[in-house]
DNA sequence: GTTACTACTTACCTTATGTATAGTAGTAAC
DNA sequence: GTTACTACTATACATAAGGTAAGTAGTAAC
């Protein structure tokens, strides 16, 4: 038997969950994030450090991230034009998401290399 | 100047994080998690509970979130058949993650409702 | 004069994901 | 006899995200 409680508290945490995969859950909006904290700051420096996007998603991706403000847009204007792009307090706010995320994402890999073993060394 | 070891780094985590939402990642896999802890154990409870979810997708998720190993087919032969789906033990490696995203979704919930506030009160 | 660097943009294509609608089968209430 | 409940499955369609490849513009090195 359910009560009414429980699922309205359900309800408001599948909409906040809602609320932040929408802005965070894209497939490549950490990564970005990941890497702008690492310290690569530029365009090509990204496109580089992060395996397989494109400049297309890249440039999209980093639209977005400015949108939320996650991230700011600064030119440098000389030669060649510079673009660097730093992390805004804001993104900080993601801290706990990121390291929840980033530490199962390990134990899970983890888990699934015991089982590999295990099916290896008992077929 | 970004030396290596920190480049390295970052690409770990990058990759923890992919596995990570490889199979979490997915619209509906965590709603459907909180809902199934939630106490909704029964597909068509699920299906009312989580808003816009279809018989086909919620069917698809629950096959995977069996594959992964966090939920539980249990079928009890009767009339009418009634098929129940529990949440396993891994599930509750993902509370973290689950707490992380959940809160930060209020939050940022609430500093949109704010901003708009603000430019309704200073248009 | 051709390549490479800066940082993107544009157009097009593919694929994954999700949506909508209907159908299955057995029972039972109205 | 029609509706509703159980738990799905099947089919077809729509959309949106992402992928591919090329182009832009200015400078500079080879």
């Amino acid at each position: 038997m359910i009560n009414k409680i429980s699922t309205e508290k359900c309800k408001s945490s599948i909409k906040a969950l809602e609320d932040a995969m929408y802005v965070i859950g894209g497939k490549w909006t950490l990564r970005v994030i990941i890497a702008i904290k690492d310290g690569h700051t530029r365009f090509n420096d990204l496109q580089r450090t992060i395996d397989g996007i494109s400049a297309k998603v890249l440039s999209g991706v980093l639209k977005d991230l400015e949108q939320n403000g996650f991230v700011k847009r600064k030119v440098d204007i000389g030669v060649p034009v510079v673009v660097e792009y730093e992390l805004l307090p804001y993104a900080e706010s993601l801290q706990d998401v990121l390291n929840a995320l980033v530490s199962w994402g390990e134990a899970h890999r983890n888990k699934l290399i015991k089982v590999q073993e295990m099916s290896i060394a008992q077929p």
